[in-house]
DNA sequence: AACACGAGACGTCCCCAGACGTCCCAAGTC
DNA sequence: GACTTGGGACGTCTGGGGACGTCTCGTGTT
């Protein structure tokens, strides 16, 4: 897409203009609902504005309810669905309720990195980025050369 | 050293500023040939500026053809000897001459990895990666509890 | 003068990929 | 039992790259 090819989109409010091609195209479902939009930057690209301009359209769509930015991810189109949270936090958020479930009970091993990367398809990075959260709460503990367990009942 | 001490460097094109600083400290042989940068953590700290602003000073060194940037090594200063290669590549490659040059002829055991260990002062994890490419290349092979064994010559 | 816009530089965060190190527990061989 | 290899855990260090956030100049329109 391009929306404005030839035209380099000059005016007054061109911020306004643009807000108003990506309102029309998230109504007909060009993004769909859950998804991000392009980046700031492509999205200076395809309008050929400065980033600045597009920023400033994009204020008015969050204005406007119709979506929610999220650092590092991007512009996303508020949908029934939820807002999708960080990789590391649905990673803790799935052990988090394994334990809480009992299916992981106290002193059991849970899964290792390289498996929980694979559950996840995460960089090991970002596995322990979740892991050391957990960590911090309190629910588990690590030991080297062995694995990380659940910790007694805390609360 | 911290070159830009209290004064936190503000001012156009800091990145410009830094990549002088190290410019001059790389001609100045304070940072010798052949020899890695302090990591881009490091540098964001003496410099006190974002890991981003270090990365675009670097990428301008690497530009001018100062540094070359190994992943999981660092920037290294460029300089009459080649740029260093990994443990396991010069265990590997260690070991291959050995074999070329005859002092390993076929059918004869390796050294152990507890002695490669020793003789690179190396981990085990490191010396196994180099002889796991060994074994990829079909040079030698190895034997549970028994030892590693060089293959007859397959080229 | 007020506003809209352009163009950067810089910051912070998230995620990725890899090398290397430590450890532990096996299971074979001699 | 002392030696080997096999294989798996976690820990810590590198660099690579992308997204949004913030700020500050300058310029042109109204």
């Amino acid at each position: 897409m391009e929306p404005q090819n030839g035209r380099p989109l000059t005016g007054w409010r061109v911020y306004a203009q643009i807000a108003d091609v990506l309102r029309e195209q998230i109504a007909s479902g060009h993004f769909p609902a859950g998804g991000a939009l392009p980046s700031e930057l492509a999205l200076s690209g395809q309008f050929r504005v400065a980033r600045t301009t597009v920023r400033r359209a994009l204020a008015v769509l969050r204005d406007e309810g119709l979506i929610v930015t999220i650092r590092s991810k991007g512009h996303v189109v508020k949908g029934g669905i939820e807002t999708l949270a960080y990789r590391h936090e649905v990673i803790a958020d799935d052990l988090r309720a394994q334990i809480h479930r009992g299916e992981l009970t106290a002193g059991a091993m849970l899964p290792s990195e390289a498996s929980l990367r694979q559950r996840h398809s995460a960089s090991r990075t970002t596995v322990r980025h979740a892991l050391s959260a957990l960590e911090r709460e309190g629910l588990i503990v690590s030991e080297q050369g062995k694995g990380r367990f659940v910790c007694p009942a805390t609360g």
